[in-house]
RNA sequence: CGCGGAGUAGAGCAGCUUGGUAGCUCGUCGGGCUCAUAACCCGGAGGUCAGGAGGUUCAAAUCCCCUCUCCGCAA
């Protein structure tokens, strides 16, 4: 069965490594245009450019796929089926029909909730119990095709989406492995999505960094771990900006105002709006590198009854 | 050449303006106190002060010049 493997970031490299470990014939991957990253603004290569490189796969990297410009792609490569993986373009009408067994979709999240950009951040932003990875056959509607097969995980009470991120990847590639058996089998189940239960997962932005303090203490601790490793939850310490990373519930460490500091032995703890605290494990200072909020209170020491934000 | 912060002991920082034998908090090692301790007390080790046999000077972590690296903002 010839494959077209479409995805960028990391999070669609281990699905990629899957079908090539497993013997399947990726006759080609799509991957994002390279984009200028960081300070120097360094033209980089996404990571499924490079693995497809590494792994002597023909590259694509169309601006975009409509007005027949991704089908006249697909007329020389000739594939039976296309798995896209956090891909970052629409695919239309007319490329998703070409491939004999269309094209089936890894998503991070367990269908119907969670369709669009940012699944796993929100789920975690959210505070969910539940994570997962979802098959689908893709149509024309955005995560809208019928699920093919789904898995679950639990969420951990202090992971971020970047931990989440990285056990979902080795999911999917599992769930991707699964799913071509069951297509090579002639053994699908398409289940139609509720959409009434849908739930739409909008991409994260640096405007959501911010942390109220008077929020509860579960509320900021899980919009600390479901912004990291990016945007990062952010408050205001002596007028600069404190990036905080790594937070844990804490009691029994007496009562404050929101936002008020106490600096402990072993971290930063600030009061919430609901009279719990967080512990921030790690923070970064403006032009400072990441550290341990216990280091950073050794040099840069932060009086009781200081109030963030 | 987008704006800005920073490189000093294992860690986090001060010292630089007003040059003159390197300091704080923590860790570490040894000892003491204690039923006990991540607590407390005493003592010790540990630094070519990012690099340049650069410039100024009697003397440079400190002033001037060049290079490298890290980071915040903006994109």
């Amino acid at each position: 069965m010839k494959i077209v493997y479409m995805g960028t970031p990391d999070f669609a490299v281990a699905p990629l490594k899957a079908l090539i470990e497993n013997g399947y014939d990726v006759v080609g991957a799509f991957t994002q245009p390279d984009k200028p990253v960081g300070r120097k603004a360094v033209l980089t290569p996404p990571p499924v450019k490079v693995t497809a490189l590494e792994n002597n796969i023909p590259v694509f990297q169309p601006d975009t796929l409509k007005n027949g410009e991704g089908v006249k792609l697909l007329e020389d490569l000739k594939p039976d089926l296309c798995v896209v993986v956090a891909y970052g373009k629409i695919l239309p009408e007319d490329f998703l029909a070409f491939p004999k067994y269309g094209c089936i979709n890894i998503h991070g999240s367990i269908l119907p909730e969670y369709r669009g950009a940012a699944p796993i951040q929100r789920s975690v932003l959210d505070g969910c119990e539940f994570a997962g990875v979802t098959a689908m056959q893709m149509d024309k509607g955005l995560d809208t095709g019928d699920m093919l097969l789904v898995e679950k995980t639990r969420i951990l009470s202090d992971e971020t989406s970047g931990d989440l991120y990285e056990r979902l990847t080795v999911i999917g590639a599992e769930v991707l492995i699964k799913t071509l058996h069951l297509v090579e089998n002639g053994e699908l189940q398409p289940v139609k999505q509720d959409d009434s239960q849908s739930t739409y997962a909008a991409m994260l932005d640096k405007s959501m960094s911010p942390v109220d303090w008077t929020k509860s203490a579960q509320e900021i601790h899980n919009q600390i771990r479901g912004l990291d490793p990016w945007p990062v939850a952010q408050t205001v310490l002596n007028g600069k900006n404190l990036k905080l990373f790594r937070s844990s519930l804490v009691s029994d460490i007496g009562d404050g105002k929101p936002g008020e500091a106490l600096p402990l032995k072993n971290g930063l703890a600030v009061f919430c709006g609901d009279g719990n605290a967080v512990l921030i494990n790690e923070v970064q200072y403006e032009g400072k590198k990441r550290m341990k909020s216990a280091d950073f209170l050794r040099g840069c020491p932060i009086e009781k009854g200081t109030i963030l934000g």
